[in-house]
DNA sequence: CTGTTAGCGCCTTCAC
DNA sequence: GTGAAGGCGCTAACAG
């Protein structure tokens, strides 16, 4: 911190005038007299002074800091949420501190424990896709510190969180290739630990059951969620004797892995498989081998959704702590991008 | 922040010892018994002590943390740059306070204001592109807080960056298309005013004239940057009398956008019209219908770079300052994507 | 080896 | 209207 930061203490002495009176004259407060709060004000500005916010911290035990941990960055989905977060915490005052986890638990941890040293004021996560243990989030809540998760949730009791309906999503996208005559439909899920695969296997079956459809478990495959990952679900579906005309994807990022990888494999015939997936991605607008229609989850909202509860939380703290664990489930929506 | 949190004071006073003697046993000061250093290093690990940083921070002068604005996270170009930053910042124990201006002129003040006020160590800047004045850049420069730029430079003397070499890309471009026997390659550029801008169209004309090809200003238009900006910059190419067997434009999302918008609008001949761009985006690669080659400014190293710049800076800071403004421009690359 | 003390910048209570 | 004093949690002299 350079040397000559300006300081109340600077502004007073310059003004020979207590430390106490610049302070409040900074604050508009209405015991000053108007005479000293515009020399106190204009000198401040003069010297460009900015109060330290680290002192106002310390000395607050509250740093308007909301802590926001996600997997990256580089997805738009992300990115988007990220959006939605800063928005509502400019509005109100309060500043983000975003990390990545990289979808990495050891990473997540260690952010967590970051987290809690910056007291910041309370948190958002969207949790690493290999993360099984929860101890770092039961620290928090041990240390009350409010904590709000989005989009990917831990399996937790009493927690709060934001998401979006995987069921709903997902019985949309089978509803609309039951429609268009499709038979024999394919999963292509993320890795089986996974909530979110967990989620979308049951919802598949499920959405299956309420059109009395049978359920064929030999259309279903994995991946790692990695390129390669996606290409060898690919591969499994198209080794089988019956190729699925109709394949519902984890996201889009998959379909795109295996949509390329079923190009340049040249497996024919399954070329023209239908894809369905989840996000929405905006890429996929530019792509002419893009999933013919994509679960919108709305990021944004979830950011601002979940940014809002936070806040509600944080401005109840100082009232009684009624532990009322909320969550909701927004409505997803299936957007068509080709008729096909 | 949770009234239990626990403090130095709280651990010395169930040992019954010492503020001081906690505080040092913690940061294993050589003075301190082992017997000691043990009790207080567990009863810490058993109350999940976490040091409070807002009152080092406070106490030090020295935060730790730099600040990062840039434009926005939605381009791969910059969530690779993030992580580079992220990836040197975590390595050295400093946090990182990243933001988004969006684009937009007054948030980046703001920001900067909110950089100030957190009092964070150094920033990292990527401009936004309607930035014109500078006057926030240069009142961290008065008070000694050292900032790098990255990727997208003001026009100030005296100024640290680390970008890529926009003349050495547009010069690899031009004699690509050259050797692939295009005659009249057109430049689709970003908006005028833009640093950015200027320096492209300075380098095609010289990489023309270095060719000694002529330079036909009918063939480079602008475009705001926004889908409809360009294309409507695409329609003006397309107007033309002589339309250009090639373009270049200002990046990748450009590209897509004039792409989309010829495909769309059924404007037949000029289909199968190369065009190379800038940054290299990954999602091109899931495209049938991307540049066929693109000038790779790697973002992940100039994250690097900038951010390693920046810390022997506060490195120095404590010495004497002798104000030498570093730049490293670095050599970008073509890569291309199909032969065509 | 360990304890005592002072002070970082700011806000707040109390006193004038 | 204004000033003086205390204290937030921590570190770093200076004492023992």
């Amino acid at each position: 911190m350079p040397e000559n930061t300006p300081t109340l203490k600077e502004i007073a002495r310059r003004l020979n005038i207590s430390v106490s009176t610049v302070s409040r004259a900074l604050h508009d407060h209405y015991s000053i007299g108007l005479r000293t709060k515009m020399r106190v004000k204009k000198l401040a500005s003069e010297l460009n002074y900015e109060p330290n916010q680290t002192a106002i911290f310390f000395k607050q035990k509250k740093t308007f800091m909301i802590g926001v941990i996600l997997p990256n960055l580089s997805q738009d989905f992300f990115a988007a949420m990220v959006n939605g977060i800063e928005d509502v915490a400019y509005k109100n005052n309060y500043t983000v501190l975003l990390c990545q986890s990289r979808d990495d638990q050891e990473r997540e941890k260690q952010l967590v424990a970051a987290m809690r040293s910056h007291r910041v004021d309370g948190v958002l996560i969207s949790i690493a896709k290999n993360t099984t243990d929860y101890g770092h989030f039961e620290l928090l809540q041990r240390h009350k510190i409010p904590v709000v998760f989005l989009d990917r949730i831990p399996k937790m009791p009493d927690i709060h969180y934001i998401a979006s309906s995987l069921g709903a999503g997902m019985q949309q996208a089978v509803d609309f290739l039951l429609k268009k005559k499709h038979r024999r439909i394919a999963l292509i899920n993320g890795p089986e630990h996974l909530p979110a695969s967990q989620e979308r296997l049951e919802a598949f079956r499920q959405a299956l059951w309420h059109k009395r459809r049978k359920y064929d478990p030999s259309l279903v495959v994995s991946s790692d969620l990695s390129k390669e990952g996606s290409g060898k679900a690919m591969q499994q579906l198209l080794d089988l004797k019956h190729t699925p005309d109709a394949i519902i994807t984890f996201n889009d990022y998959v379909a795109l892995d295996c949509l390329q990888y079923a190009k340049r494999s040249k497996s024919g015939g399954i070329g023209n498989v239908s894809i369905v997936s989840f996000a929405n991605e905006p890429i996929c607008d530019y792509m002419d081998n893009a999933p013919i229609a994509s679960v919108e989850q709305f990021p944004y909202l979830q950011g601002e959704k979940a940014t809002r509860l936070l806040l509600q939380l944080l401005e109840k703290e100082t009232g009684r702590n009624d532990d009322v664990a909320v969550h909701e489930l927004l409505q997803p929506q299936l957007v068509i991008h080709r008729p096909a």
